[in-house]
DNA sequence: TCAGCTAAAGGA
DNA sequence: CCTTTAGCTGAT
């Protein structure tokens, strides 16, 4: 910030002949001239920088309050930006300060703590204050559209009703209590409202409306602020619950971080409950974030059953209409709990008392396009700045998470008891090197699936595959079908005939014969899914089978139609993707069959490990409960891998001490920072140049003492994804601060690099996977 | 000399 | 991001 120029003396009602020169007007204190204030505004537009503007002529400067939503001169047009701040001059010359049109708020939409997250978040993860801005309120308040008004039917006295004498309707007491109602209510009551007082009225309404004594209106009121039915009871919580509902309870109206290490069924949603419901009772509002909104339906259910209050959800598939509702709601403070996926830790929530992070382990938790944040991440730095506690939730916690609690960080908070005093399921390695396999199954496996069956239990299987073959080959000439914009194999899905694409979703029909030398010897090779379940119902004919991933479940309901099945048992065999380890409680099921995942021990990145380790556990605990204790078969070619061994000897936690010792080895995350920029353009040669150019600008601010480190660029792991040609450049550092700054300034420096046409880049801060 | 294009700069 | 501007090419 060079020099700040000074701004012009209030005085215009006009635009402004006198300033309009070149030299800025040096403005001495006058005593009747008052120095007029700057407006600093966030425009919706990717700019890294706040533009600078004179207050609107109409509006007093004592009604402009940081938040409120402006409509600014930009460019030839008007655009929508928010107010950032009130200050005394402008960086910018005076005479090129243009004024506010309109203020389109009369009350701020984003409170100072809110602006302070989002410009926090804008600045760490080096994305423009705009994009976080815009990327926190739904896009309808992106116009320059007033807030809506919520309407609810409702109905009015007429000027004839309102002098009608009410002995008129002695003998119809129902209307005449009604219209008595209305008339003490000049604005008139909705028709919920009514119905509370009064009770079903509908024939009365009609008989006073025919005589025109009451009229239909459209009344601003919230739909459903009508209490609903009181809230059921809990079950008693066991000593672990109550300490870890005491330790957050005490932390209560000050910030503090919690890790609740909970292993499947120990009840962490109950605790979560319990807090929920006395931050209510202490008038505050809580934020529940979840992966994914769609696989925890059941969450929702729980949390309307036993919260007295209004529930806003917000997420993605929400319609635009609902979402804006649910937003405004908890802008409001009308919600007492906001229960939304990573997106809902950006809403507005001024009475914030409590945040928890459900499957805080879950990479969906990573935004991946736009503003790349991590809802876990940025649920401890709002806890921050709201000065309440957060609580991450897991049974699998990440090893980020995990070291912050190490460090005295974050609070640890254990529940090691399975609910009704259910036992853990035990987890064992079936080595099937040179097994006869039928179906992918081992004969160990078969013989327990048999066992399973015949003593009436559920079996589910885990084949992280989705489709009939993951390659189709031609036996004559070797031809294999190959995605013809991405490098990688095309799926067949046989049910619907067409080779399909799973990176880009290019499809084609089924080749009857080979494309290449037209042989008919086209070979389906792997095993999806699909193929699982058709070789399933030959291997196991009298038993019911029932599939579950992406493909089955397109159709809206479907997945609840799955899963209800299962529940009432009439499945016995369930197999599927990795949607079974979201969320879903299989209580029936005593055995659990992990089928192929010797690829994602071996393959992509440093995480593979820990996600892997954490899809085990989590899919094994899907099994078993109070009565049955679950089985876990683990099928495998390499029997001896470190993270099985580790896994299976010690468990998780086992696991995780002997993965963080491995990180720390390697100075990777969380003992190390990363960023990854990545490059897309549609020639070979440019993304892989383009970050070439970059690394010079970095090593030139890096300097040479080796506390950044730039790795890079590669081709992409996939280099070629949806006809692009991909390249990647790794930024690691040891200490966050240090890669913060470097960051900050590299990122401006490589904004300036001319670009060849198509050529796209974008910068994600702790990436979660550096594919 | 100027239309037509592309790359770079500006937006307050 | 979109719009404007500067700079270049080639046809007139």
């Amino acid at each position: 910030m060079a020099d700040a120029y000074p701004v012009a003396p209030k005085n215009l009602g006009n635009d402004n002949p006198e300033t309009d020169g070149s030299t800025p007007i040096v403005n001495a204190p006058q005593p009747d001239t008052a120095v007029e204030a700057v407006l600093r505004v966030a425009v919706e537009a990717p700019l890294a920088d706040t533009f600078d503007y004179l207050p609107p002529i109409d509006a007093p400067l004592a009604r402009l309050r940081p938040g409120q939503r402006l409509l600014v001169p930009f460019g030839r047009g008007s655009r929508v930006g928010i107010l950032m701040a009130i200050v005394d001059r402008s960086t910018h010359p005076a005479d090129k300060l243009r004024r506010v049109e309109r203020v389109l708020d009369a009350e701020p939409l984003l409170d100072e703590p809110d602006l302070k997250l989002l410009a926090w978040a804008a600045t760490y993860y080096q994305q423009p204050i705009g994009e976080a801005l815009f990327a926190a309120i739904p896009a309808r308040l992106r116009d320059p559209e007033p807030l809506p008004v919520e309407t609810a039917p409702g109905l009015q006295a007429t000027a004839s009703g309102r002098v009608l004498d009410l002995e008129t309707l002695a003998r119809a007491p129902k209307q005449r209590a009604l219209l008595d109602a209305l008339r003490s209510e000049p604005e008139g009551l909705t028709l919920d409202e009514l119905t509370a007082r009064l009770g079903d009225s509908r024939s009365a309404i009609r008989a006073l409306r025919s005589k025109g004594w009451i009229t239909d209106v459209q009344l601003a009121r919230a739909a459903d602020s009508v209490a609903e039915t009181p809230p059921l009871a809990g079950p008693e919580l066991h000593a672990e619950q109550e300490a870890a509902v005491e330790a957050v309870q005490a932390a209560f109206g000050t910030f503090g971080a919690f890790l609740l290490d909970g292993v499947t069924g120990s009840g962490k949603t109950e605790v979560y409950i319990r807090l929920i419901e006395s931050v209510i009772a202490q008038g505050r509002q809580a934020l529940v974030v979840v992966p994914e909104i769609g696989l925890t339906p059941q969450l929702r259910e729980r949390f309307r059953t036993r919260l007295p209050g209004p529930i806003a959800v917000l997420h993605s598939a929400l319609k635009a209409g609902e979402r804006e509702r649910n937003w405004l709601r908890a802008a409001r403070g009308e919600a007492d709990l906001i229960l939304g996926t990573r997106s809902a830790v950006l809403a507005p929530i001024p009475r914030l008392g409590l945040i928890v992070v459900d499957e805080e382990h879950d990479d969906s938790l990573k935004q991946q396009d736009g503003l790349r944040y991590s809802g876990r991440d940025l649920a401890v730095r709002r806890a921050q700045l709201a000065g309440c506690p957060v609580v991450l939730g897991s049974a699998t916690p990440s090893l980020e998470t995990l070291h912050n609690a190490r460090l005295g960080r974050y609070g640890r908070l254990r529940l090691t008891e399975r609910a009704g005093g259910a036992r853990p399921p035990t987890i064992s390695i079936l080595d099937i090197r040179n097994q006869p396999l039928r179906a992918g199954l081992s004969p160990v496996l078969r013989e327990h699936m048999q066992a399973e069956l015949a003593a009436g239990n559920q079996i589910l299987l885990f084949l992280n595959r989705r489709g009939y073959a993951p390659v189709l080959s031609c036996h004559a000439c070797g031809w294999v079908g190959e995605c013809p914009h991405c490098d990688a194999r095309l799926t067949l899905h046989l049910s619907e005939r067409r080779l399909w694409c799973h990176h880009c979703g290019w499809s084609c029909l089924q080749p009857g014969r080979c494309p290449k030398c037209k042989s008919l010897e086209l070979r389906m090779l792997g095993r999806g899914t699909e193929r699982l379940e058709e070789e399933l119902i030959e291997l196991f004919p009298e038993t019911r089978i029932a599939r579950l991933d992406r493909d089955s479940t397109r159709r809206r309901g479907e997945l609840g139609r799955v899963l209800d099945a299962v529940r009432k048992g009439e499945t016995q065999i369930l197999l599927g993707t990795q949607m079974l380890a979201k969320g879903h409680d299989f209580p029936g099921v005593t055995l659990v069959g992990i089928l192929e995942l010797d690829q994602s021990l071996y393959a992509g990145d440093f995480r593979a490990a820990e996600r892997t380790a954490q899809l085990i556990v989590q899919v094994a605990g899907r099994a078993g409960r109070a009565e049955r204790p679950g089985r876990v078969v683990l099928q495998t070619r390499h029997p001896e891998h470190p993270l099985l061994q580790s896994l299976l000897r010690e468990g998780y936690s086992g696991f995780a001490d002997a993965a963080l010792r491995e990180r720390a080895e390697a100075e990777l995350p969380p003992y190390s920072h990363l960023a990854l920029a990545r490059a897309e353009a549609p020639d070979p040669e440019d993304a892989l140049a383009f970050l070439r150019r970059a690394r010079e600008l970095g090593e030139r601010l890096a300097g040479d003492s080796g506390a950044i480190l730039l790795l890079g660029p590669i081709p992409a792991p996939m280099e070629r994804r949806a006809g692009r040609h991909r390249a990647q450049l790794l930024i690691q550092c040891a200490e966050r601060p240090r890669l913060q700054r470097f960051l900050t300034r590299w990122v401006s420096d490589v904004r300036t690099l001319s670009r060849r046409k198509g050529l796209r880049w974008s910068l994600d801060v702790d990436p979660r996977d550096l594919l």
